[in-house]
DNA sequence: TAAGGTCATAGCCTAAACCTATGGCCAATG
DNA sequence: CATTGGCCATAGGTTTAGGCTATGACCTTA
């Protein structure tokens, strides 16, 4: 759901929180690179919006109201996602001359990553990370090719030649929306959820894979697609607002589970979990910088 | 420090996410409210911004690439926090006219409670939520006289006529910038704080209150200060980039200890923890969608 | 009392964003 | 094979939001 169209900008959100830090507007608006009056402006234009005065101003500076201090902090936690998306663009972006590069697949550059750097850049102002998604196999051979100083795969096979550090686990569970049958039973047998239609990612992702793979296992067979969507954000909302289950990794659904806008339902006898690695070529030594990386993964 | 000039906007991120989600640029635009050619500039706007290709188009729609898949992700995390504020506005604003009237103390307002909010927000829609801001004793007031159902305090003393719940606790603890000389011993004696300039709150403010309180229980006189500012951001960029330590909640610099652009310095002798509370008047049946909250608080 | 900081207002101007209308393209359908 | 209907891109015109400079009112501090 669109967030509406009276939403304030990061950018009024970003000059606000500076204000209450600074103590004064025209301080917030050097830091900013704007005039004065520009940031006295977008500042009434937010608490038009807002509907709520967020300033006391006065002729020695202007310090935050109640509401002011409540709406800052909330503010704070979107600069703070804002910052971990800036830093990994910049990873991106570096992709050939950081001082550390690290190639990580997809479930792992898109739901933990970002977290991670952004810390990470915060603690390391200055230093460039270079990051390069691919899927697991074009990982190692980044590696082993010295494209990448550190990899981040989710993997169960064992690995030659690499040394490696858990750093996680990701599971693939199934899902619901709460209005589903299933949402009460919140268990059901492996035999139904298999001779149940299943909105799922195309053929051939590294998800459906797994799910059959694991099906095959136990002598069933693949499940058929109700739906059949190309981005795990696609499979999320259609499961959100359809009335279809899912097989999905638990990471890219947490908030979701958390928020209760999707159940989580134990299907017997099926467990498919997969480790989250950190790995890196034996031989050659780990640079400092990815030894500061993996410290601040496992505290 | 500003997120920079050519950040972009957050209705980009969500118009963005929104095509990924629907799988084209036309449904994205009517999910917006916005005509289509609209949507398809504003998309290859941010395209130029972040210097990628987010979008395969094709005329049966649009598929994000691999970078796309990515970044979708990423910009997720921010408009989680941003609906997360949106909440929090929606119970403020509500103020009289929720069908659940809460009450919260500053700390639990600005740092726990958007996030509660929003899962629970997510998960109830068209509840509506009031939200007021106050302080312990002021929140106990309300609770008695009426003016709201249920209550968020930090305290450690007992209370009389009410129901409590613990969803939490906070701590004030010293804190330095990794250039502080601090920051190499980890632990000072509780002797050597208070004889050493801090940068505090106003006098007055809960936080020094109780840290003056503590140190006269050791019969210690109050600290110095060699900086004093009004609210607890202005508080912790001045510590960041200064070279005093301060004594501040937890909870308010939670993400930069996570970070390490600020240490936590053990102080020997001195911990001063409270409780964080859920009140509710003993006779009156709490409300129902009040239980509800509770038990999201405690799954 | 003068100096230096605060924020607000006024007036102008530019640049960005929107809309409607149109055209090219491909896939599904008869 | 042609037609229809979805997709996205482009063009041109209009509006609006936001920026800047210049100025004024106000308080604090020296």
């Amino acid at each position: 759901m669109p967030l509406g169209p009276s939403f304030p900008e990061l950018a009024s959100l970003d000059l606000f929180v500076s204000v209450v830090e600074l103590g004064s507007v025209s301080r917030a608006a050097a830091a900013h690179g704007v005039a004065q009056p520009s940031a006295s402006s977008r500042i009434r234009h937010l608490e038009r919006q807002l509907g709520m005065i967020l300033l006391e101003r006065s002729p020695s500076g202007s310090i935050p109201t109640d509401a002011g201090v409540v709406v800052a902090g909330w503010a704070e936690a979107i600069l703070r996602s804002a910052h971990e998306l800036k830093a990994g663009l910049q990873a991106f972006q570096a992709e050939q001359s950081g001082r550390l590069r690290i190639a990580a697949s997809f479930t792992i550059a898109e739901y933990l990553l970002p977290q991670w750097l952004g810390r990470f850049a915060r603690a390391h102002p200055g230093d460039s990370i270079a990051l390069e998604v691919a899927n697991s196999t074009s990982v190692i051979e980044r590696l082993h090719d010295g494209g990448a100083d550190l990899g981040f795969i989710e993997t169960t096979s064992p690995l030659t030649d690499l040394d490696e550090h858990l750093v996680g686990t990701d599971e693939l569970i199934a899902v619901v929306a709460p209005a589903h049958p299933w949402a009460n039973r919140r268990t059901v047998p492996v035999e139904t959820l298999a001779a149940t239609p299943l909105v799922t990612r195309e053929a051939g992702s590294g998800t459906r894979e797994a799910l059959e793979a694991a099906l095959a296992a136990l002598d069933l067979g693949p499940p058929t697609a109700i739906l059949e969507l190309g981005s795990t954000s696609a499979v999320r909302s259609a499961v959100l607002d359809g009335n279809s289950p899912t097989v999905i990794s638990r990471l890219a659904v947490a908030a979701e589970l958390d928020a209760g806008s999707l159940i989580e339902i134990e299907v017997k006898d099926l467990a498919i979990s997969r480790s989250l690695r950190a790995v890196w070529p034996r031989r050659n030594p780990l640079p400092p910088l990815a030894v500061q990386l993996l410290d601040s993964l496992t505290i």
